[in-house]
DNA sequence: TCATCTAGCACGTTTGAAGAGT
DNA sequence: AACTCTTCAAACGTGCTAGATG
């Protein structure tokens, strides 16, 4: 893990985490709050939470061989897929739905993981529903901060995660760019996917782990602020417990509020008989048996209630009511055809509480699934459309990430059955991987690491759900980062470390002890303090799929992102199969599609209605986008590039490299992000991804508004500009970038590299347009043409700063970060709920230090000295705002940098 | 005029406190 | 005193709609 010690320039951060660090919410009771040291940390996290005794931990990494990840409520999400997923985003925040429940595998029981949400921009353009189809109109706007929500368990061992339903139903979504709440922010009538990550970490504070990113096509969405397909309106309504009221037989339904208002009209005093019937999904809250096998029958309740995964009503529900629609009855077809439904549930409403006791789903929801216990391994195929192939009945869809080790990937998916596997990639796993996880550079090709990682899920045909297995490094202890350099590293024991100052706290002891994984490095992150670690995950860009059709769903460890060479990139086959979804693929996949052709989508990817994205890719698109290729390159062989290639029009881009560069090199506190994950990568597939070991190290550009040279990072106080709420203000960032949907909003950078922080200054090639488009952005043509050097692959990860020697500025371009698919990088600071509380932990000065700024989430920053392993964290403050507790935190990548 | 966004509404669900019972 | 169960009200989640905004 990070020792504060490591980097100097940190001490300062040290006092100031406090400061950084803040909590919109209190932590849930068993988030550890901010500690100022590891054994605060310890203190603070609930003895399950605790750090297993390291004699287990040495064990650990071997049990993880395969993390996997079934998307529990798949066929409700390939239902709206169908039609095309509008997800309604508002001022104050809306949550997801489909809510996104997933069943993790492959997790050593003994160690502790962090689960993170966070939604990338699928490609760089703007929607609008026109003809019953969504419609490419133009580029995307700049991109905002990325977030991530923290899943409230986090952290909890493998076996908390695996005993149970992991639902981010808490996760809320907002167009407000100024939020304070710590939502995630999207801009509406674009494209996104949900990706969710799974990193290893001692505990709160120390992330650093391997990281394994899932990708589930199904789960890409247009946001809006009102919906415009009426099909996803009744889907909504029928399968949403919460809109109940609005069903057929509801209060609220058109129906009775016509009747309403005729009565009233004509017998103002008469009141309306209901006719209610009892079809309501939420009453089937039960589980279902499920007809497959291959579904599990275990139960989860959701706490929403919502049955989402109960096979059932949703279905029935929708066949019933929707009588109208076509699309219900095309659905319904469909549904029929999928032979299982299980998943219907998930539309049915809630599960009952009892059921809840079962299921135990990690939000807390009740909701009942009827997971799909595949573990096969899907091959990673890379195509997107796995949905289509797949019947809406399956229930989970398995999704190997793709592990930096790489396994193969065969192209296409084993089943275009619902089943979708991908082998994750654990981009964290370096050293954790197992040989094959080396993923060296050379692994890293694109292909091989994340391609190769993804595993077919031929296994089950039926597989309801996708599951994503990252192929880990078997051996390894997943936790031990590689980080070679970490391991170089002293590391403070825990104790030495305080939590406060480093923020990163590395508990050289616990990690060594652990996998016996260099203490160090396997936990390269770590951050403690809540830092975020920043995770920069790697865009999931690739695995997003260009088009917007449908990624597969993908697992992505962060080394997988490396690039699709795997492929397929750009089509992916089919829907179901994942194609791990890395960008790449989609990538191509994203050139080719017309903009409007849904169609398109729907074949080959999950039949996303949504037209596929113009896209980016170079190939361009008509769209405005950017040319995705340029990134696509970079990302690919970000290394080796010069920094000038990165220019930007509008902001020399070369500088935004090299103030990384110089960033990372000073350590500046600012912008820096390392990535434990990114580190880890790096030294996992030193080659394959070019950002990793860099990336990590890529500080984010200084603001605009810093003068050419790039301050150092320190001094590049970015201190305040940056929330994520600055994003508006950054104007430059959409001009440069006006075609990337989703340009960095310097303040937040949370997509961004943290080096691009500064809007101005982040090339907009940096920024590639989004992932998705990032994989377009790194179409095979481009991949082949341009082999990615070694390392160069990961572009997403910035990696691990402490595998490489300090990066150049001129190397700087060949940070993953910088690369198109860098863009979706997501910063992952952690929540301040998660965070221990600063307040008991940090001198009350240091809470001065703030800035009036509502709130920043803490950021870490790796720094990319060769020395300095990680780095750098960047903490930021985001307002607290207090909600739930319950509720997940989230980490604003965006958010000020602390010093 | 159109597309989009917002606030308020009504309905339903969820949550947690308070009270009663064991 | 501790625990469990029930009740109930507030908070929250949802889609709808009218109006505002650009």
């Amino acid at each position: 893990m990070l020792g504060v010690e490591m980097y100097p320039s940190l001490a300062l951060a040290a006092q100031r985490l406090g400061d950084c660090c803040y909590r919109d919410r209190e932590p849930p009771a068993h988030v550890p709050l901010y500690p100022t040291s590891c054994d605060m940390a310890a203190r603070s996290l609930p003895p399950h939470l605790l750090p297993p005794p390291p004699a287990k931990r040495d064990n650990f990494g071997k049990s993880e061989d395969v993390i996997k990840i079934e998307l529990e409520n798949v066929s409700l999400w390939k239902q709206f897929s169908t039609v095309g997923t509008e997800m309604i985003i508002t001022k104050k925040g809306r949550r997801m739905f489909p809510q996104l429940k997933v069943k993790v595998s492959g997790l050593n029981p003994s160690l502790r993981y962090i689960l993170l949400l966070d939604i990338i921009p699928v490609d760089s353009f703007r929607y609008r529903f026109q003809d019953d189809n969504w419609q490419v109109v133009g580029g995307a706007e700049a991109r905002l901060p990325d977030r991530v929500f923290i899943h409230p368990d986090s952290p909890a061992t493998g076996e908390h995660w695996q005993n149970r339903t992991i639902s981010f139903h808490r996760a809320k979504l907002t167009n407000n760019t100024l939020d304070g709440q710590g939502y995630i922010i999207l801009h509406s009538l674009h494209k996104y996917q949900a990706r969710v990550h799974v990193v290893e970490t001692r505990d709160v504070m120390m992330w650093g782990g391997a990281q394994h990113t899932f990708t589930f096509p199904e789960t890409q969405f247009i946001t809006v602020t009102a919906y415009q397909n009426n099909k996803i309106t009744e889907l909504k309504i029928n399968s949403n417990p919460f809109a109940k009221g609005f069903r057929e037989n509801g209060m609220n339904s058109k129906r009775q509020r016509e009747a309403r208002q005729k009565r009233k009209l004509t017998h103002p005093n008469q009141e309306e008989p209901l006719d209610i019937e009892s079809c309501d999904p939420c009453d089937s809250t039960e589980v279902l048996p499920q007809p497959m096998g291959l579904e599990s029958t275990t139960l989860s309740l959701s706490d929403s209630g919502f049955c989402s995964d109960v096979p059932s009503l949703p279905e029935q529900t929708v066949r019933q009511h929707s009588s109208g629609r076509d699309f219900l009855t095309s659905q319904m077809t469909q549904m029929s055809e999928m032979s299982e439904i299980p998943e219907s549930a998930e539309n049915q409403p809630q599960s009952t509480s009892n059921n809840e006791v079962n299921n135990g789903l990690l939000d807390g929801s009740n909701q009942m699934m009827g997971l799909s216990t595949y573990t096969t391994y899907a091959a990673p195929s890379i195509t997107p459309s796995s949905h289509l192939p797949v019947p809406l009945s399956e229930p989970t869809a398995l999704y190997s990430s793709l592990s930096s080790t790489q396994t193969d990937l065969p192209s296409s998916h084993s089943n275009a059955t619902s089943v979708q596997n991908y082998s994750s990639i654990a981009s964290s796993h370096y050293p954790t991987m197992d040989s094959s996880s080396p993923i060296t550079s050379s692994s890293t090709s694109p292909h091989d690491s994340t391609h190769t990682s993804m595993c077919h899920s031929s296994s089950s045909p039926h597989l309801p759900s996708s599951s994503y297995h990252p192929i880990l490094p078997p051996q390894e202890n997943p936790h031990t980062p590689t980080n070679p350099p970490f391991h170089s590293l002293p590391q403070p024991s825990c104790q030495s470390i305080n939590s406060c100052e480093s923020g990163l706290t590395v508990d050289t002891a616990q990690n060594q002890a652990i996998g016996g994984l260099a203490s160090s490095n396997s936990t390269p992150s770590a951050v403690q303090d809540s830092t975020p670690t920043a995770f920069p995950f790697p865009p999931v860009q690739s695995s997003n799929n260009p088009d917007s059709t449908t990624p597969p769903s993908q697992i992505l460890t962060q080394t997988a992102f490396p690039f699709p060479t795997v492929g397929h990139p750009n089509r992916q086959p089919d829907s179901n199969q994942v194609s791990t979804a890395f960008t790449f693929n989609s990538v191509s996949e994203s050139t080719s599609t017309p903009l409007n052709t849904p169609s398109d989508q729907d074949s080959n990817t999950t039949a996303f209605p949504f037209p596929s994205q113009p896209s980016n890719t170079n190939s361009s698109t008509s769209l405005p986008v950017q040319t995705i290729a340029p990134y696509s390159l970079q990302t690919s062989a970000t290394s080796h590039m010069n920094p000038s290639t990165y220019q930007n029009p509008t902001n020399s881009a070369p500088r935004s490299f090299a103030q990384m560069s110089l960033n990372s090199i000073n350590g500046a506190r600012s912008q820096v992000f390392t990535n434990p994950i990114a580190n880890s990568i790096s030294h996992v597939v030193p080659g394959s991804i070019s950002n990793s070991t860099p990336a990590s190290h890529i500080s984010y550009p200084l603001p605009a508004s810093i003068p050419s040279g790039p301050p150092p990072l320190q001094n590049v106080a970015i201190p305040n500009f940056a929330s994520s709420q600055v994003v508006p203000a950054l104007p430059n960032i959409s001009q440069v970038q006006p075609n990337m949907t989703q340009s960095f909003s310097t303040s937040t950078l949370s997509n961004i590299p943290p080096q691009f922080a500064n809007t101005s200054q982040v090339p907009s090639q940096c920024f590639a347009p989004m992932p998705t488009s990032t994989s377009s952005l790194l179409p095979h043509s481009a991949l082949q043409n341009h082999p990615i050097p070694p390392g160069s692959t990961h572009t997403q990860y910035p990696a691990t700063s402490t595998a490489y020697a300090p990066v150049a500025p001129s190397e700087i371009g060949s940070f993953p970060q910088l690369n198109a698919a860098a863009p979706y990088l997501t910063d992952v600071v952690l929540h301040p709920s998660l965070l221990p509380s600063l307040d008991n932990t940090l001198p009350s000065s240091a809470t001065s230090l703030y800035n009036p700024f509502p709130s920043y989430p803490l950021r870490l920053c790796q720094d990319p000295r060769s020395s300095f392993h990680l780095q750098l964290r960047h903490i930021y403050r985001q307002p607290q705002h207090v909600h739930a507790n319950s509720q997940g935190s989230y980490l604003d990548l965006a958010g000020r940098p602390a010093f």
